[in-house]
DNA sequence: AGAATAACGATACGTTGCGTATCGTTCAGG
DNA sequence: CCTGAACGATACGCAACGTATCGTTATTCT
């Protein structure tokens, strides 16, 4: 056992992070269907076997880069503001769907993310996981403060508030401008208040 | 003038149909990424050329299913209360992505849509404008009656109605339920109220 | 330093599916 | 019944996937 992959291995790093890399730019301008493993290989200046030997498939590839991604979210700092905790939270998302390359790879992957794939799993343990529990951290903050009432619904607040923003993203085409994360949080708030002012049901 | 057209033709009906049928079924369970033509030609029981006859590509034969099916979407009855009546709107929305094919259809045709094809532009000029307007109606309808107050954004309500729905199909994962419609109503509909007694900004 | 060995590059291959071209066949209308 | 449009069948070129093979680097252990 003094042995398990020495001799002449450990040059993985670099090659990964310039297929990644390739993988990443790539994916920013044209979406999963288009991007092609030897365009990447090409642009890694890396042997499209050196890519099979580390993914199995194409999605996997293009799964790996998302994941990367995500895993530079940044958390929501403490604001003693749940409306301005909230509105951070959704302008990180914003801004990283709309500044960096992660809107385009995430319209390219929006197929595979959308069937019950091994890489819509993924995604789902991952990332809405990552926010869901970021918005139930805010939400109780919000509950300890007497900001917003008890028993909310955190997977329908979830989907109130990220909604939206995917939908713009993926479908009607608005552009997510600064103020929207703002302006979704005004709309969704008034429903989380303690006191109940809301028209009731029936 | 006397003839375009006359001659040995009008057979086409019924095999657009048959191809439109055959479409769907497949469109269903498998996305447009699996969807093969000759699949398609084999199960409608037509030659792959009489497919390319009438669309230039794949992906125009899978926008003209969708268009077909969003055809088939109902109006909004006057109910004389907007909460109903955006219940209403919503809900057959839902009942429409869930219970028939579509929802499997729009997944298949996430990526397309996300992307700037015309698919997406056809998608957004047909469905997402006939959305838009529909919501703009019954709000005006409301605004009318008192219950909503003026100057609401109709484009940001539109994504706060029908993206979590979105949200829910495409990513997050969680049922299409029949609460739903009810509960996202319930949470956009107090920032849509007259007396505007929500907390503001700053 | 030098050998052993894992990772890599290059290349070729089989397969699938797209979209096109060609030609014979069917079926409605005059 | 005869014409011509729409259809079926088939073959083709092409691109990209994923696999297999083999010679070449580069790294680590001795």
């Amino acid at each position: 056992m003094t042995s398990t992959a020495g001799r002449g291995s450990a040059r993985g790093s670099r090659t990964e992070a310039a297929i990644l890399g390739a993988t990443r730019e790539l994916l920013s301008k044209c979406g999963v269907r288009e991007l092609t493993v030897e365009g990447v290989a090409a642009r890694a200046g890396v042997a499209k076997t050196t890519i099979y030997r580390r993914w199995r498939s194409k999605d996997e590839l293009a799964l790996a880069v998302l994941i990367d991604m995500v895993q530079t979210m940044v958390s929501v700092p403490e604001l003693e503001d749940t409306r301005a905790e909230l509105i951070a939270l959704l302008q990180g998302a914003i801004r990283i769907l709309g500044k960096t390359l992660m809107g385009s790879v995430m319209r390219g992957l929006a197929s595979e993310l959308a069937t019950d794939s091994d890489l819509a799993r993924a995604f789902r343990e991952l990332v809405v996981a990552l926010r869901l529990g970021e918005v139930e951290r805010l939400i109780q903050r919000g509950v300890d403060r007497g900001e917003i009432r008890q028993g909310v619904d955190i997977s329908l607040t979830h989907d109130l508030l990220f909604g939206p923003v995917y939908y713009r993203l993926f479908l009607s085409g608005e552009p997510l401008d600064r103020k929207l994360a703002a302006r979704i949080v005004d709309a969704v708030l008034p429903a989380l208040r303690p006191v109940t002012r809301t028209a009731d049901a029936r």
